[in-house]
DNA sequence: GTAGGGTTAG
C-alpha cells in the first residue's frame, strides 16, 4: 500500500515510508526480475516519491532511494526522475543531463524531455543540439517533440533551422497535428516570415484558439493592426470566443497603433465582463491604449487602480503623459516610482528625456541624463536621439552639436535629422549645413532631409544651393509614399491619402474645405506657403494645400459629425506648421475641440489655441 | 507531456 500522507518538510522519507531494498534481495538489472505487479507498485511507488519532491536537496535523497533500489534500470522510473528533475521550477538542468546520459538506451520519450528542459531553461541552441543528437542516434520524433523544438527556433529566430524541420515534419506526417501547427505559425510569426504563418494557419482543418492567438500575434509583430482586427473579428464571427487575456493584449496594442477608441473600450469591457481581476499586462495595454488614443486621463485612472504596479506599468503611463505634453507629471511619477523601490530601464528614461523635451524641461531633462548614469542604466542612442532633441529644440544647438560629436557610438540618421529640424526651427544654417552632409552623405533616402536644407537656403536667399539640393534629390529618384491622417467619426475610423482624389465624398470634402477657407480668409488666415513648394505657380499652390490628408480628414469629420462633439485625428503622418496653424483657426471658427495624433505625439487644438509648444517659434 | 503576452525618442 502506498502512503500519501503528507510528510514533515525537513525529513523527505519517513521509516517505513520509503522504497524497501528488502523486498528484492539483490538489485536488479533488468525489472523483468520483479513479479510484475510488484514493479508496477514500485513504479508508482517511485512516481509518487518524485512528485513530493519540493527542492534539489529532497530530489537527490530520492534520487539515490531510486538507484539504491535498483530502480534506475526500469525505464519507466528513470524516464520519470529525468523529467522531474529538467522540467520543476527548482530542477537543475545540468543534474538533468547528468541522470540522462547515464541511461542506456533513451528514447522519444527521453530526449523529447530534454529538449523541454532545454527550452524552459532558456538554453535554445542546447535543445536544437539534443535534437540533432536524437536523429543520429536514429530515434524517431513525435508530435511531443515538434512543439518546443520549434519553439527554440523562433526564439532564437532560426529560420533556416526552423524550415528544415519543418520539412521533416511534413515527413513523418505530423503537419496535421494541432499543436504543431500552431508552433509553426508562431515559428513564421516570429522571423517575420507572415507568408507562411498564414499559409500553415489557412491550411489547418480544426483550429483552437492558441491558433487564433498565434495568427494574431505574428500579425500584431509586423505592425499588420489593421489585419490584427480583422481575424479578431473573423475568430468572434465563427464562435471562436474565450476570454483570452493574451489575444486581447495584441487586439488592445493594435487599437492604440491605430487610434481606435471606441474598439479599444470594447475590448476593455469584454475584459472587464469575463475577468475578475485583470493582471498587470493587461492593464499596462490598457494603460497604453487609452494614451496612444487620446484619453490620457482613463489611462493615468486605470495606473492609480493597477495592483501591483511594476516598472513596466510606470514606464507606459510616463510615456503616455510624455505623449500629451505632461511633462512635470512625468517627472512626478519617476520620483515615486523610484520611492516605491522599482529600478527605472533604459525604456523608462526614454518616456522620461522625452517629455522633458516635448515640454522644454532643459534643467530637468540633464539632471535626469545624469541621474540615469549613476543609476547605472547605460545611455543608449536613443536617450542621445532625446537629449539632441531637448537641447536642439530650446535652440542650445551648440550644445547639442557637442553632444553628438561627444557621443560614446557612431551618431545614426536619426540623431543627424533631429539636429537638422532644430536648426531650421531656429534658423541655425551653420549646424544645419553639417548636420544635413552628414545625411545627404550617409545616401539618405529620406525626401524630408534634403527639403528641409533646401528651405534654409531658401530662407537665406541662396537660389543656387537650392537649386543644387533639388537636383541631387530629383537625380536620386528619391519616393516618398504619400501622407495619410485617420478620423474617427460615429465609431469607425476613415484614412485619407494627401492629394487623393480617389477617396470617398471627395466632392462633398472639397466643397467643404472651400466653404473653410472662405471663414478663414476673414478671419485672416494666410496660409504658410512659404515653408513648401517653391517654384510652383500661386494656383497650384493652393490646390497642393487643400489636398493635405489632415484638411480632408478635419472637412469629412465636420461634415459627419454632430457639432459640438470633439473631432480626433487617431493618426497623423508628420503635420506640417500650415496644418498647424489652420487646426487652430478651424478649431475656434467652428467651436470644435480637435485632436491630432502626429505620430507619437499629442495636440489638442482649443479656441484658437494648441497645447503643444512645437510651432512656436514658427508662429 | 505539448502552442500564444505589455512599454521606446525624432
Amino acid at each position: 500500500m502506498i502512503r500519501t500522507q503528507v510528510q514533515p518538510t525537513h525529513v523527505l522519507i519517513p521509516p517505513g515510508d520509503h522504497l524497501q531494498p528488502t523486498h528484492v534481495s539483490i538489485p536488479p538489472r533488468n525489472h523483468q526480475q520483479i513479479p510484475e505487479f510488484n514493479l508496477q507498485l514500485k513504479e508508482q511507488e517511485c512516481l509518487s516519491l518524485l512528485k513530493r519532491c519540493k527542492n534539489m536537496e529532497e530530489f537527490k535523497q530520492a534520487h539515490a532511494q531510486i538507484l539504491k533500489c535498483g530502480l534506475f534500470w526500469n525505464s519507466f522510473c528513470a524516464s520519470n526522475l529525468v523529467a522531474t528533475c529538467a522540467l520543476s521550477v527548482w530542477g537543475s538542468m545540468g543534474y538533468a543531463c547528468s541522470i540522462f546520459h547515464r541511461i542506456c538506451e533513451p528514447g522519444t520519450f527521453e530526449f523529447n524531455t530534454m529538449i523541454r528542459g532545454h527550452v524552459q531553461d532558456m538554453n535554445y541552441e542546447e535543445a536544437l543540439v539534443v535534437y540533432a543528437d536524437m536523429l543520429e542516434r536514429g530515434i524517431e520524433p513525435d508530435n511531443f517533440t515538434f512543439p518546443a523544438l520549434l519553439k527554440a527556433c523562433a526564439l532564437l529566430r532560426a529560420l533556416e533551422e526552423g524550415m528544415q524541420i519543418h520539412g521533416q515534419i511534413l515527413k513523418l506526417r505530423l503537419h496535421d497535428d494541432l499543436y504543431v501547427q500552431n508552433s509553426l505559425i508562431n515559428l513564421y510569426g516570429k522571423c517575420k516570415k507572415i507568408e507562411s504563418s498564414f499559409a500553415v494557419f489557412k491550411n489547418m482543418d480544426q483550429k483552437s484558439v492558441s491558433t487564433w492567438s498565434a495568427i494574431i500575434a505574428a500579425k500584431a509583430s509586423l505592425g499588420l493592426w489593421y489585419e490584427c482586427l480583422m481575424l479578431y473579428g473573423d475568430m468572434n464571427s465563427l464562435g471562436f470566443w474565450r476570454p483570452e487575456e493574451s489575444i486581447l493584449v495584441n487586439v488592445v496594442c493594435a487599437c492604440a497603433h491605430l487610434g481606435a477608441l471606441h474598439l479599444g473600450k470594447c475590448a476593455h469591457g469584454s475584459l472587464l465582463r469575463n475577468i475578475s481581476s485583470l493582471n498587470v499586462i493587461v492593464h499596462t495595454s490598457l494603460i497604453n491604449m487609452y494614451a496612444k488614443c487620446g484619453a490620457v486621463q482613463e489611462a493615468v485612472g486605470l495606473f492609480k487602480k493597477t495592483a501591483d504596479k511594476n516598472q513596466l506599468s510606470y514606464s507606459a503611463t510616463i510615456s503616455g503623459l510624455a505623449m500629451h505634453g505632461r511633462g512635470r507629471e512625468a517627472l512626478e511619477l519617476l520620483s515615486e516610482m523610484l520611492r516605491e523601490g522599482l529600478k527605472p530601464d533604459d525604456v523608462t528614461y526614454v518616456g522620461v528625456l522625452s517629455a522633458c523635451s516635448h515640454c522644454g524641461l532643459v534643467d530637468e531633462g540633464l539632471q535626469v541624463f545624469e541621474q540615469m548614469k549613476s543609476d547605472e542604466v547605460e545611455p543608449t542612442i536613443q536617450h542621445y536621439g532625446c537629449m539632441v532633441d531637448l537641447l536642439g529644440r530650446a535652440g542650445l544647438l551648440v550644445e547639442a552639436y557637442n553632444l553628438i560629436s561627444n557621443m560614446p557610438m557612431k551618431p545614426n540618421d536619426i540623431v543627424w535629422r533631429s539636429l537638422l529640424s532644430t536648426c531650421k526651427v531656429h534658423q541655425n544654417l551653420e549646424i544645419g549645413e553639417i548636420a544635413a552632409n552628414e545625411l545627404l552623405q550617409s545616401n539618405s533616402k529620406n525626401p524630408g532631409d534634403y527639403l528641409l536644407l533646401s528651405y534654409m537656403y531658401a530662407r537665406t536667399r541662396r537660389w543656387e544651393d537650392v537649386s543644387r539640393v533639388r537636383t541631387e534629390l530629383a537625380e536620386k529618384g528619391i519616393y516618398q509614399a504619400p501622407g495619410f491622417s485617420s478620423v474617427e467619426v460615429q465609431r469607425k475610423i476613415y484614412r485619407f491619402f494627401s492629394q487623393d482624389a480617389k477617396c470617398p465624398h471627395y466632392d462633398g470634402i472639397c466643397d467643404m474645405i472651400h466653404q473653410m477657407e472662405w471663414q478663414l480668409k476673414f478671419e485672416g488666415y494666410v496660409p504658410d506657403t512659404s515653408q513648401v513648394l517653391l517654384n510652383v505657380q500661386e494656383e497650384e499652390k493652393r490646390q497642393r494645400l487643400r489636398g493635405h490628408s489632415q484638411k480632408l480628414a478635419i472637412a469629412f469629420a465636420l461634415l459627419n459629425s454632430s457639432g459640438g462633439s470633439p473631432i480626433r485625428i487617431t493618426r497623423n503622418l508628420r503635420m506640417c506648421s500650415d496644418c498647424h496653424t489652420y487646426t487652430k483657426y478651424i478649431s475656434s471658427i467652428y467651436e470644435r475641440e480637435i485632436t491630432v495624433r502626429d505620430r507619437n505625439r499629442f495636440h489638442h487644438f482649443r479656441d484658437g489655441t494648441c497645447s503643444c509648444n512645437d510651432f512656436w517659434l514658427l508662429a
